[in-house]
DNA sequence: TTGCGTGCAAAGGTTTTGCATGGCA
DNA sequence: TGCCATGCAAAACCTTTGCACGCAA
């Protein structure tokens, strides 16, 4: 996992350059293509795809989608191992990345593994929802 | 919430019978279409996306989208709050997405929300790790 | 009868694929 | 040089929309 397959081209290289200039946001394919292009560097939607899937089989990036929103948006997740101690909590409306270390957390990464046998990887897993701010905001 | 709106028409009986005689499944709205075919009872397929707007309007079934998978998925929710409170665990080695209900995961949405504030939304959340066969097999 | 529901076809997006060409190793 | 990567355009999908007709209330 991690581990860089494939040639290294220029257009993988801005592509997962993007990404990580913009951690915790929701990146779609338009906005790569977009802003490569004000880059004066286009590159072929096709190629943007073809990039994105390898990254994500490489685990250097995540894809997930957005109800009420067209079309698949792409993550860096940093590798950092204070990463592996925590988890982490999106908002869906302001787009912040919140680590949380919470005793309940581990437990429930136990409980899983010894109830469930399933392995939980902390780095990878992004818990969704709104923040606290965002849910004032709303009301 | 959960009042029909509109009409009671026989498309929509027959949609909406086949997400409840399908519980907790990922259904898609060709998995409707098709099974309506099979049963000689066709429905075009724009009806099937407006009554399932309405039905999600109406709070009687959920609406979302599950990484690699083309188009949403859509479930009927019963009637008992607890019931429809699952989370999506995903292998990352096999890509089997597992759905599990547990108790210790409620607890950890009410947590999380007491505690921080974050409100999680479920349906966007997927716990990333690797299952119980897939670390059987690395052994 | 009134007004929403339905079907069909067309339109609007996103994502994938085929193929010739280009570029890394 | 051997292969993978890229670009372009076409194709394949999913979802929405417009419109005339059908049907529930």
């Amino acid at each position: 996992m991690k581990q860089n397959s494939g040639y290294k081209t220029r257009q993988k290289e801005k592509i997962l350059q993007y990404l990580i200039d913009h951690p915790s946001q929701h990146i779609t394919v338009q906005d790569i293509s977009r802003h490569l292009s004000e880059d004066g560097f286009s590159v072929g939607t096709a190629t943007i795809y073809r990039q994105l899937d390898q990254l994500v089989s490489d685990g250097t990036i995540r894809k997930y989608t957005i109800d009420n929103r067209t079309g698949a948006c792409y993550e860096y997740l940093p590798d950092t191992k204070e990463c592996h101690r925590h988890f982490h909590l999106k908002c869906m409306q302001c787009e912040t990345l919140y680590h949380v270390t919470c005793e309940q957390l581990s437990q429930l990464e136990t409980h899983i593994l010894e109830h469930h046998g399933f392995q939980i990887d902390q780095s990878k897993t992004v818990l969704y929802g709104v923040c606290q701010s965002c849910r004032e905001k709303i009301k």
